[in-house]
DNA sequence: CCTTGACCTAGAGCAACTCTAGGAGGTTAC
DNA sequence: GTAACCTCCTAGAGTTGCTCTAGGTCAAGG
């Protein structure tokens, strides 16, 4: 699977996935005889899960030390569920914001309605 | 009201609150002898707006318009709806993200469980 | 053969803060 | 009464996480 592909499924940018290897949080992406990168099933399904994650504002930091865990392998596992469990916490907060937001733009809808109707 | 109170209130920093003012997002602060900022409620519940939408990712280039049009008063209201009915779209997005994300991080945490469940 | 398109690297540019330095005024503690 | 502390101020540097540009290689199509 080339770059570009990838950049479709996962719904990273081109530029970004390039960056995400050169600041080492992807496991080893492989090159061809072209020197273009060429992409296995498991850097896929990585990539779609740092996606979600960074959609969802986990910084790179954070990204990184998960990566890092990810190389050591199954001796991580419970650093790696702890990790995620954080990240649910992060998850609930902007539930929260999300919430608060919808609200406050309903109200302000239902009065920007109110003077639009006054007018007519 | 002074500007730490305020940053209580609506969850901005005190730096992010003088930086709106910078650039011009805030309906006039008055100044105090003292030079000191001095918060109406006004200012406040402009800010709380100001301060859900940028926890939802609105850029600031929009709230810049959308200061313009407050500040051109009861002239700009459909204006001003219709660009935070744009607003409630990326809400809508992001909810969607945060679902997939969700979604995947209960994926992973039964699969870290299913490997720490084997060990023992 | 030449243009088009996808890939590459290195590095500059950008958004939205965030933090630091350096300074003033007001209040409490000795 | 003065030293220490707190909160405020401005100006500007620094940071994060991309995003875009410049300049170049290579393969396929017309």
């Amino acid at each position: 699977m080339k770059i570009s592909d990838v950049a479709a499924e996962c719904g990273l940018s081109i530029h970004t996935i390039r960056y995400y290897e050169e600041i080492g949080i992807c496991p080893t992406i492989s090159r061809g005889a072209d020197g273009n990168r060429y992409f296995s099933a498991e850097n896929l399904d990585w990539l779609t899960l740092l996606a979600a994650l960074r959609d969802t504002g986990m910084p790179i930091e954070k990204m990184k030390r998960f990566a890092a865990l990810y190389k050591q392998g199954d001796d991580a596992v419970l650093e790696r569920k702890q990790l995620l469990q954080e990240h649910q916490t992060a998850l609930d907060i902007q539930q929260t914001q999300l919430d608060r937001c919808k609200t406050l733009v309903l109200k302000k809808l239902s009065i920007y309605d109110d003077m639009l109707g006054r007018k007519t």
